[in-house]
DNA sequence: CCTTGCCTTGACGTCGGCGTCAAGGAATAC
DNA sequence: GTATTCCTTGACGCCGACGTCAAGGCAAGG
């Protein structure tokens, strides 16, 4: 199949497809008229990417699944390397998380305080009225 | 005090004062010699700009604290458009948050799975061999 | 006078993952 | 023949918040 029944059967676009291609990632076979060509299992190695760039991967971070499933194993995930990305990820994950926890807290006290702050402003001293 | 020592007090660089100036957060009044000028207020409309900023809000959403800073109000959240800005982070950050933990327990899961995957092809059918 | 250190404006570089446009070749439909 | 649609490479644009370099002005110390 050409670049773009690939593009379209895996949801993306040929300009990603060829920007996959100039990264080393995805390379094609040629046709005689130059044109690119792909396979089934190019499908395969190009969702694996998709996925994990869903995931929120990089780029350079799919690279390691990429291979595996082409060294022929049943998923791009059978291989150390991925693992060692997996866990890494799942640590970055884990410490970003943490993070914007941390800030959500904060932001949600100041908001809190602000509103405090705001509402006895509006109506000083109310109990001292009564 | 010139730029230079805002920046150094602020805990920032030269060239964020003159990007924050470009964007007009901060203008600066000049001196004779064509030196940009800076008090006091100005370290801390600066300093409400920088904890934003280490919040993860882009420097439009810190305006509105800005602006109710130069307006005379104790503090940066004490005007209703910096509170909208709080109302829209905090949505944000939870939305975010959520996808972020999503993802997390998904590659948790991918990873335990194919360690699993890895464990059976390093040792098969170990029950039936005893 | 000369050096040093601050300041000025202007402009290009960074990072990632593409989008988008331009100019032209190739294959298919009619 | 020609209209359409696909394909090719090349190259600039985008976004945000600056970093970094260049060329030159201004003030103070020795």
């Amino acid at each position: 199949m050409r670049i773009g029944e690939l593009a379209e059967r895996a949801g993306t676009s040929t300009r990603t497809l060829r920007y996959y291609e100039s990264r080393g990632l995805l390379p094609a076979r040629r046709a005689d008229n130059g044109y690119r060509t792909y396979d089934e299992d190019d499908l395969r190695l190009l969702s694996q990417i998709r996925v994990l760039q869903d995931f929120g991967f990089e780029l350079e971070e799919t690279r390691p699944f990429v291979d595996c499933l082409r060294a022929g194993h049943p998923a791009g995930d059978s291989c150390p390397a991925s693992l060692a990305v997996y866990r890494r990820k799942l640590a970055e994950l884990d410490g970003l998380i943490g993070q914007l926890a941390d800030v959500r807290d904060q932001l949600g006290r100041q908001l809190a305080d602000a509103e405090r702050a705001a509402g006895e402003a509006a109506v000083p001293k109310c109990e001292m009225t009564g």
